[in-house]
DNA sequence: GTCGCTGCAAAGTCTTTGCAGAGAG
DNA sequence: CTCTCTGCAAAGACTTTGCAGCGAC
């Protein structure tokens, strides 16, 4: 943490990620296949956030022998979404964006003119989320914040 | 401002808005139209976030007689939203809800029984949000925050 | 009168579903 | 073997667009 109580997330092994995959489809009576391993891979190889069809096109691209249909993809998302290992960021005017969720928990600061996504965490702020929340009796669950404007190398 | 630095929002008058409305209609060249009028109208005395469709419905029960059309509804709604009037927000799975964007900045808590939508504002939220821009390099446009969660009369 | 606006219906996106064959357990 | 998963294509949900007539200015 530095010295203003902002950083940036850190991801988990990859084995461990897979492990646990392999462990919720058991635990939930699904199977493991291909296809399913593959799409949680790409999204955590993939440094970005990604649209249902750009996943699909990376897959494409990296493993065409298995001819990945776009159902599957939207079907193991909202698998993943609904376990909790993905998370879902949804945009201006359409579509979603999907990263994993496995990683710590971090907000978003987007760039309204190339697209691009950074992440971030600020304790202060987690800290106020809290105590907002008790103040109006709600029970949180999360909680999600997006900061618009252009980032760095558009400001050029 | 409370003792803690949260409050929710206020609303500016009817007739003020209309009034900017026209004049931002004459400045670009559009043309003021009754079911123009009645879309901001209907979103003014809502209190609520509406989806387009909600917005088309009561629209249809208050004036019947003008049967608007939803692609209006559609296309008054991004009028409005280009001109900063009124601002959207993005769900869990589809659709968007709009708001009028005339009132204070707030960030949104949002029931995950109910769907209901409170509204509140953290001076120190609003804060930290700045430093962190700041800190990355980015030039703020703007931001939104969400909480979700149970709000108090779904926890019984 | 002119030119933008509207309703309608058709066309687009993005996402989900039905089905028959493939494949995990 | 059984029963889920997959790819494909068709169906859905939501939003946008084309067009001819209507209406604001």
């Amino acid at each position: 943490m530095n010295s203003n109580n902002t950083f940036t997330h850190r991801t988990v092994e990859y084995e461990i990620l897979l492990e646990r995959f392999k462990e919720l489809l058991k635990k939930n009576g699904y199977k493991y296949t291909i296809q399913r391993e593959v799409i949680l891979e790409t999204l955590y190889k993939s440094d970005e956030h990604l649209t249902p069809e750009a996943l699909h096109q990376l897959i494409k691209e990296k493993f065409p022998e298995l001819k990945t249909g776009i159902a599957t993809v939207y079907r193991t998302l909202s698998l993943l979404e609904d376990s909790d290992m993905v998370t879902s960021l949804s945009f201006g005017s359409q579509g979603k964006k999907y990263e994993l969720g496995a990683k710590e928990h971090h907000d978003h600061m987007i760039c309204t003119v190339c697209g691009n996504i950074t992440e971030f965490v600020d304790e202060e702020i987690e800290h106020r989320q809290h105590i907002i929340a008790k103040e109006f009796g709600f029970k949180m669950q999360e909680h999600s914040m997006q900061i618009y404007g252009i980032c760095k190398n558009c400001q050029n």
